[in-house]
DNA sequence: CCCAATCTGGCACTAGCGTACCAAATTAGT
DNA sequence: ACTAATTTGGTACGCTAGTGCCAGATTGGG
């Protein structure tokens, strides 16, 4: 079901967001008719109305997430300074691109980018949707590299996104999890120039 | 809770097993007190008799799965004859210990095995587990490279074992999954001599 | 053999879920 | 302004979940 007056465009927009949050937050299975409504500060059967099941609201609230995160990528890269390029600098590019801006709580933060890569192997009916959102990742990063001065392959991007998620899944069972510093020397010590 | 009788005991074990093989093909959410005790053929109050919570029920088929992983690398490891080594071959045989055998549903059973590092994330319960397995399991890797006269360093089997972890990961998105596939590239490129 | 400990298994309770329903309110097109 | 379409939101149904309960059966130690 899609909206058809400003105000129901509004408030399905409501929706996707606050399942975004949740999404978030508790991971897919947060996602309940009742939390999206309740966060959302609607009723319970505004989600039904507006989304025919739960799968097209868990979807629409994974596509706004995952532009989010690609907005915040692409407007990265315009920003990119190709001088300001250092090492580690650039280190901590990829690493925003990959897991997110660094912040106070990042094991939570980076466990969604992978809950959905793994949840999609349940999930079939993502599958589009992740596949579009990852091309457009790997596209991101094949681009900043050549901004940067540094030119890869797509092979090599390929190569260097599965170490830094392979880095992050292997993190995240530690007893106090860091991912990113983790994927962090895997990826300094696969760019260093040989 | 925990059997002080014979009788008691295999009950228990059969929890156990069924809890397993429902954690193998449905995932952690497949793990319910009534699903166990149907598919184990035994009274729904069983379940709880055993164990005090399903967290208890879910670590222990957790840990029973594991070990039969693990002890499936360890008789490899044993039979592994130095001179029947040849480059494909090892790939083979590093993918069959962090995939495990390759089967008709490669895309299936190796899910298990991911879905199980990411749900550590929000299930901290299962992180000293996680991280005695995934102990072995390195040390385990370690050993073969060295018996099969390869011998490499333990950030080296750390190295490899990511970049097959993130192979697979964004492997799972694609329309027909193979996951396995995805890894034996990424190995083959990363340990041929340069 | 007996009795205390262990185990059994049917049952019911509460909670939360997705979803359906529908009268009332609101909105949009003419 | 009027009427048809859309939106609203309170409510209820059917289901499954985890868990508690407890009378009775079974078992093992002395």
């Amino acid at each position: 079901m899609t909206a058809a007056t400003p105000k129901g465009e509004r408030r399905r927009q409501a929706l996707v967001e606050a399942a975004a949050d949740l999404l978030v937050d508790g991971g897919f299975d947060a996602i309940r008719h009742r939390a999206v409504a309740e966060r959302a500060g609607l009723p319970l059967a505004s989600t039904t109305y507006y989304f025919d099941s739960l799968e097209e609201l868990v979807t629409a609230a994974l596509e706004f997430q995952g532009n989010a995160e690609l907005a915040y990528g692409k407007a990265r890269l315009d920003e990119l300074d190709p001088r300001e390029c250092g090492g580690d600098a650039f280190v901590e590019l990829v690493l925003d691109l990959l897991l997110g801006p660094s912040g106070d709580r990042d094991a939570e933060a980076v466990l969604l980018r992978y809950e959905r890569l793994v949840a999609t192997g349940r999930r079939p009916y993502l599958r589009p949707l992740m596949r579009r959102m990852s091309g457009e990742l790997h596209a991101l990063l094949f681009d900043i590299f050549t901004r940067a001065g540094q030119p890869v392959s797509r092979e090599r991007v390929e190569e260097l996104i599965a170490l830094v998620d392979g880095a992050v899944v292997n993190a995240l069972i530690e007893i106090s999890p860091d991912p990113r510093a983790a994927a962090r020397r895997m990826l300094r010590k696969a760019m260093q120039p040989r």
